[in-house]
DNA sequence: TAGATTGTTAATCGATTAACAATC
DNA sequence: TAGATTGTTAATCGATTAACAATC
């Protein structure tokens, strides 16, 4: 559609993907476990990496690994390979870490207490902002660092704390409705760990873990390989 | 290929899915959202559902169910709808559930504690057989009503429980090398929330469950939001 | 120059969607 | 019979793979 030149086109397409809706979901998805692999190469000291190297430690092809970083905006370098350092950062700006995100937690049971005091969370640039619940055992107790405040004040605290993404580990007949209040609370981005689809404006993201799921997927692979039987 | 008459065609199918590999990982990853949403219309009492209520309640098009559930076989009636304990028997079948699954786990820290006392395991065809760490602070003490054992017994503990499936809620550093271990004494499918790819031989199944990669994606579309910015 | 390794293209594959004939 | 709703087909779309020309 649009005629540029030679000159520019590295360029462009860079820009293109900085400004951009293009990288496909398939490859997001990707991303993290890329720099999540970069970033155990850069602590064993390399500079270079390649595709084959890179690929191997994040358990994709060489070919699905280079497909997915074009679509970024190519950082490599042909014969040589890419620049461990550089690749970090630019992932790290796509996938919007270069600012810190604020996160809020609701449902401060097991495993919400679990995910609070997760390393993983504040690790990779995130903040932790606060912790919501509706037990009176448990609303003014400290964990993480956090008092934790009433779910009755959710919207108060999305505004003063100004957090933009939300976890989600209340039991799951409460959470559709947490979610309505966060969403109209202005969060833009959910992890639920409650069972069951979600239902949100178009606006809102929406990730699940259902660690049930998960293991119902493996007990079908596990009752296949005892039905489908013996050799191949 | 193979040319069968009329009469026969409609248990064929059935057949052909009861015996085997045609259910495409897609649809096999769905099954578990079909599963609740029928538990949650069987609750209130529905007696026949359609794909219309069904998808809307899974958060799907229905369009999509149908799809999905023809890959099972067919059990839905032209006009009429599905019959929910029939459907909900079918999928328990396919997936595996219909035989109880025995789960171990290794790594009784934060998480792995939160996991052994999850309502979700015990609730869905799985029992927890087993808990395992290295901490001499964790080790014989009783969690989820199950003695913690030491992970060096991980094979013994493998082969007395009879545990196919391995939840992986250790530090990321010793996950390979644990899940190895289950894999060599005869697990076959590991759930793994530990970051990072893990190898496995080909009979055996991972899925991975990592909270920091699913913040980071959620994270991206935070940012296209504020960079795509404004209207559409 | 020769060898290495990327970025991109084209081919393949699988998943989703839409529409409708079959059938209750 | 008329209305409802499935199961299946065909069309579309997106993701993966493989191969290679570009280029360091």
């Amino acid at each position: 559609m649009d005629d540029r030149r030679s000159a520019a086109r590295r360029d462009g397409e860079r820009r293109a993907a900085r400004e951009g809706q293009p990288v496909p979901p398939a490859t997001v998805g990707r991303l993290p476990g890329y720099l999540r692999a970069l970033e155990v190469t850069a602590s064993e000291g390399a500079v270079l990496t390649s595709s084959d190297e890179l690929a191997a430690r994040a358990g994709v092809t060489p070919a699905q690994l280079r497909k997915d970083l074009s679509f970024l905006g190519s950082y490599g370098r042909r014969g040589i390979g890419y620049d461990v350092g550089h690749l970090r950062e630019q992932i790290t700006v796509v996938l919007g870490l270069a600012d810190v995100r604020r996160v809020l937690l609701v449902g401060v049971g097991n495993l919400g207490h679990a995910l609070a005091n997760y390393a993983g969370i504040a690790d990779r640039g995130f903040v932790l902002v606060g912790l919501l619940d509706v037990d009176p055992a448990v609303v003014g107790t400290t964990v993480a660092g956090l008092e934790v405040e009433h779910a009755d004040d959710l919207r108060a605290v999305v505004r003063r704390t100004g957090a933009t993404i939300g976890v989600l580990t209340t039991p799951a007949a409460v959470a559709q409705g947490v979610c309505d209040e966060l969403v109209a609370a202005g969060v833009v981005g959910i992890l639920t760990f409650a069972p069951g689809a979600l239902r949100v404006p178009a606006h809102v993201d929406v990730r699940t873990v259902d660690v049930a799921s998960e293991l119902q997927i493996l007990a079908f692979h596990d009752r296949a390989r005892s039905v489908g039987g013996g050799a191949s």
